[in-house]
DNA sequence: ATTCTTGCAAAACGTTTGCAATCCG
DNA sequence: CGGATTGCAAACGTTTTGCAAGAAT
């Protein structure tokens, strides 16, 4: 369990360290890969109503303490970050895993787009199949 | 219009051309940009329900002829493509410019993730403020 | 005749919101 | 006290589905 640090963050960031959000909070730490809200409902049980884990995630990733993921599933999922990275999802097992690529990044930084849009965040992810999932045809 | 175009396209893929599918495809071939479901029955008007819009173009991007295009906007939008790129969109006002990175392709052909991973598909969107809501800050 | 496609209505999901009760500073 | 947070129920927008009617091969 992650509660103490949960609510360390809580107060760092100045948000009231409820009891609703130490768990919502301390779920997604623990947790080995993003969230959608129902993992996070499954996972706090009773302690917290699922309107408010709506709006608990919502308010820790506008505090950037959660990092708001799309997976093109037709719903959100988050996760707690400190570096920033992509993720390689199997369309076949639902398998993630993180992935890094420093030209990436590097290259991302600077995409100059035509126009003058000026960039403030990029979403890329990758879909495919992980090496068990290739084996099973 | 694009209808003759359309037609074509289906007959090619082995698709029925039926009045709904060219309806729904020549919209698409027109657009300027990716457009929602509702944007397509907006377009297409009573030629074509909205349930068989949803299967049409889910169809259409099976066979892809479409790309289903991601904003997280909590829905999809298909786009007509014949080249891959991405896109970058303006978060003030909608503005969406589209993007090519030959680095970005290159980079993208050979990441090679470290467990194995065999990758079919990506999904890049940039997110931002366009040249003119940029100045009205 | 048999398969594919459509319209319709209903339902399923994910998400948001109004409101009253409650908690916290 | 006064503002923030929560639970609840209801609503919302998007998408999917069962089914019967209709069209195509």
């Amino acid at each position: 369990m992650q509660i103490i640090r949960a609510k360390k963050i809580l107060v760092n960031s100045g948000l009231e360290a409820t009891p609703a959000r130490i768990n919502v909070l301390s779920t997604c730490i623990s947790a080995t890969r993003p969230l959608s809200v129902a993992d996070v409902a499954a996972k706090v049980g009773s302690t917290a109503h699922l309107a408010t884990i709506y709006r608990t995630l919502e308010k820790l990733a506008s505090a950037n303490i959660l990092t708001r993921i799309d997976f093109q599933e037709g719903k959100f999922r988050y996760e707690y970050v400190s570096d920033h990275h992509h993720h390689a999802v199997c369309e076949s097992c639902g398998k993630v895993i993180e992935v890094q690529d420093k030209r990436l990044e590097a290259i991302m930084e600077n995409v100059k787009v035509g126009s003058g849009f000026s960039i403030t965040r990029h979403a890329l992810e990758l879909f495919g199949l992980c090496h068990s999932c290739q084996k099973k045809g």
